[in-house]
DNA sequence: GATTCAAGCAAACAACTGTTCGTTTAATAA
DNA sequence: TTATTAAACGAACAGTTGTTTGCTTGAATC
């Protein structure tokens, strides 16, 4: 792995366990075996270890939900779909998800206000998807909007359960989230 | 009310908008008109700050469950009144409620010990609820805790929701949030 | 009127912050 | 061999951090 891939990825995890304002560059260059001064022949700054994370994480999301378009074209099959999607992405890229959901904040102008213009037409997006998938099992009165939050919302706690995280059986996790959330979208 | 809440409740503002360790001592006394030092003739000290407001919420979810447990016998109602707690909760003290959920771990020991040790004991109680409401549904097939994590975290989108949080008819997003998160964990 | 004391302030503290600079090393290209 | 260059480093920078100190004020208590 790259030298600049592996400080991201360093920096990441320190984000994660302490936060982005908590974590100092000196952190950052202990944890790869450096200096503070030789980060700087890799990455131009600490706001840019974080731009890095966050905007890597938005291409995925943007990635997964344009397969889930495309491999998909029944409505109820495509929503499952971007619950798998969301689950699987906090399970394999648990520690910049948790970044990507709670540092973003600090991201500095103009990339904060980019970040939160890709956010809201990704959620445009899923909001369709949501709708229509209520629309196909004639639930179209249910707030599709109140629905997307919380099943975004209702995954982000695996990252923080020691206990499922490490879950000997992760596909029965998988299952069971996928059906729990499901099951508050459209069922009775 | 005292110059000490004044204080504590201005931090809290802060310390949800930036996070704990982006906030400074200064930009607290600025938001209450004082000066850095003046601070300390009413607080101990910044973490004192963020220990007041953590256990000040440990307490009122305490309480909170506390009633709920004397209130119902009936194990189904008894999880409605669990869920809608929290609901209630995040929209009555929105604030505080945030700096609970993301900055607690930014506490100091022997504090932070000791937080953990109330959230666990608090999470026992709810789990408890959950597992006599299932089977007082006939749904003891399915995971208790899974639900309750979940049931925890999908209410969490609600502080950073404007649109939500400023809804013009509020008892009809805690109706609709209440049936989901109901339907979610007993529903078919 | 004298005393006490909470509540405010300016100034300073040592430690830590992100970043830059000039230099050195070691490997590659010419 | 010489020249180039990426990658490491120590030292220093200017600014910010939480906190302490000594001092002043004004109101309450004796």
């Amino acid at each position: 792995m790259k030298k600049k891939d592996q400080i991201v990825h360093a920096a990441a995890k320190l984000f994660e366990e302490r936060g982005y304002a908590a974590s100092s560059m000196r952190d950052v260059a202990d944890s790869v075996n450096l200096t503070v001064s030789s980060l700087y022949n890799h990455i131009k700054g600490k706001d840019d270890l974080l731009r890095l994370i966050c905007f890597g994480n938005a291409e995925k999301f943007h990635d997964g939900i344009t397969k889930v378009e495309h491999a998909h074209q029944d409505h109820e099959e495509r929503m499952r779909a971007v619950v798998r999607l969301h689950i699987l992405m906090s399970l394999e890229h648990s520690t910049t998800v948790t970044v990507f959901n709670d540092e973003w904040r600090h991201l500095q102008e103009p990339h904060l206000s980019f970040f939160k213009e890709l956010r809201r037409s990704y959620e445009q997006r899923v909001l369709r998807i949501i709708k229509e998938g209520l629309i196909s099992c004639g639930k179209e009165d249910r707030d599709a909007r109140l629905l997307m939050y919380s099943m975004f919302s209702s995954i982000n706690w695996l990252h923080y359960s020691a206990f499922y995280r490490n879950h000997p059986d992760r596909e029965d996790v998988v299952r069971r989230l996928e059906t729990m959330i499901i099951r508050a979208i459209i069922g009775d």
